[in-house]
DNA sequence: CACCGGGGTATTGTCGACAGTCGACCGGGG
DNA sequence: CCCCGGTCGACTGTCGACAATACCCCGGTG
């Protein structure tokens, strides 16, 4: 057995995760006001910790510090969704690219076991999650860190869009279950090919695709 | 007199400007580690808006924290570089797009102070650090908060290239000075018109030549 | 000479405490 | 009735302190 490290512990990390999750539950609406001394007071740790797993929320973009140094939970508009997907469509292809040229075989047991999760799940919400980590799967095997730091802030806006449209989310995923999961099949076929510039074009024209799906969509 | 309000300070904001400020000014070399109790003692402060400050920096991959939570420099190789080029490809043709469409009249004097700083410009150091705000600019001026919020992890990346291939930096601003204000001011002409293909052709051109005068380089 | 164990030092992660500040609330005066 | 000042409570920003841990050097031992 290979005995990995034991990692050692860092409260913020895992507030931060923590507090990420609870957002995406709903557990924090939109606009809610996330006091350092509540969240401490329920996590059973001291101010500090939960004071940096905050900034570190806030520099991804999942918390917003008001001028009086409150935090709390953008809320975000129909703008927003559209200015998230733009960024989306400029990052993800290169992504994509550089992962079909890297060829990471363990990242690709990792994309293919996404791939058969999501022809099982069963709940919309369940779907959206194994969507989002896809996409995930495909920055980490771009094998650029620079692109993970990027993607991770894009990320945490896709997470906080699923959250605050979950509704409409969820009947779109339904509706879109069979063809997303063709896309993505197509997108890991094409990098595990080496395709690089088909890998590419599938990526932008996946999220494209996604973009006129949207209700009131303007020209982007 | 319109008395604008005053910033409630936070020095953990403050710090960490200054950091960033003193790694690429050479202050901290590539792998040098930031303890915090030496950053407090030097600037006259406690550790906890220090520890703040690396937070913010590490999610901006301007330091990295080792397995042991010792926050270090990192040390940038030449496919790191690429590897940055490759994103900012991707990111400001988008951010060029955006801004020719926004149109913020404020924005526009900002891009122009700036081509005239540049054209004014004396050192290559000089010259390097109006390049780097002029392509922010354009990312502000693009209106989009999540592709500020990337763009701060590419700027800082930026930053740590020019720190620390500093002399062979200055060789190419001397080298191309002329073409890169000409490209800039195509590119703010172009983005004053409101003519969003161009200027996200303009961009990708500008940045894609930037790669090809680097020495050594693969194709991309 | 090579190897091992122990003490000292430095650093991190976490905690509780304090000052400053802001908003909410209440009572009094015009 | 409306406006104003004062008080109370809550929250943030910052600080110093403590335990835990890892590194470094040094002496002892086979």
């Amino acid at each position: 057995m290979p005995l990995n490290p034991v990692r050692r512990v860092n409260l913020a990390h895992d507030i931060s995760a923590q507090l990420s999750q609870a957002i995406v539950a709903g557990d924090f609406p939109a606009g809610a006001v996330l006091s350092e001394p509540m969240l401490a007071k329920r996590l059973g740790v001291s101010r500090a910790p939960v004071r940096e797993a905050l900034i570190e929320l806030e520099t991804r973009g999942m918390v917003e510090f008001d001028e009086r140094g409150r935090s709390r939970v953008p809320s975000l508009t129909h703008d927003d969704l559209v200015d998230i997907l733009g960024i989306r469509i400029a990052l993800e292809p290169r992504a994509a690219s550089l992962a079909a040229r890297r060829a990471d075989p363990l990242a690709f047991i990792d994309l293919e076991r996404n791939l058969d999760a999501m022809r099982a799940a069963r709940t919309p919400t369940e779907l959206a999650r194994l969507d989002t980590a896809f996409h995930s799967g495909i920055v980490r095997a771009s094998g650029s860190r620079r692109l993970h730091l990027c993607w991770n802030v894009v990320e945490h806006q896709v997470d906080l869009w699923l959250a605050q449209m979950q509704s409409r989310v969820d009947a779109l995923c339904h509706q879109l279950r069979d063809t997303t999961v063709a896309a993505h099949a197509a997108m890991f076929e094409t990098i595990r090919s080496g395709d690089a510039l088909r890998a590419e074009e599938l990526a932008r024209k996946h999220l494209t695709d996604w973009l006129g799906v949207l209700p009131g969509t303007p020209v982007v």
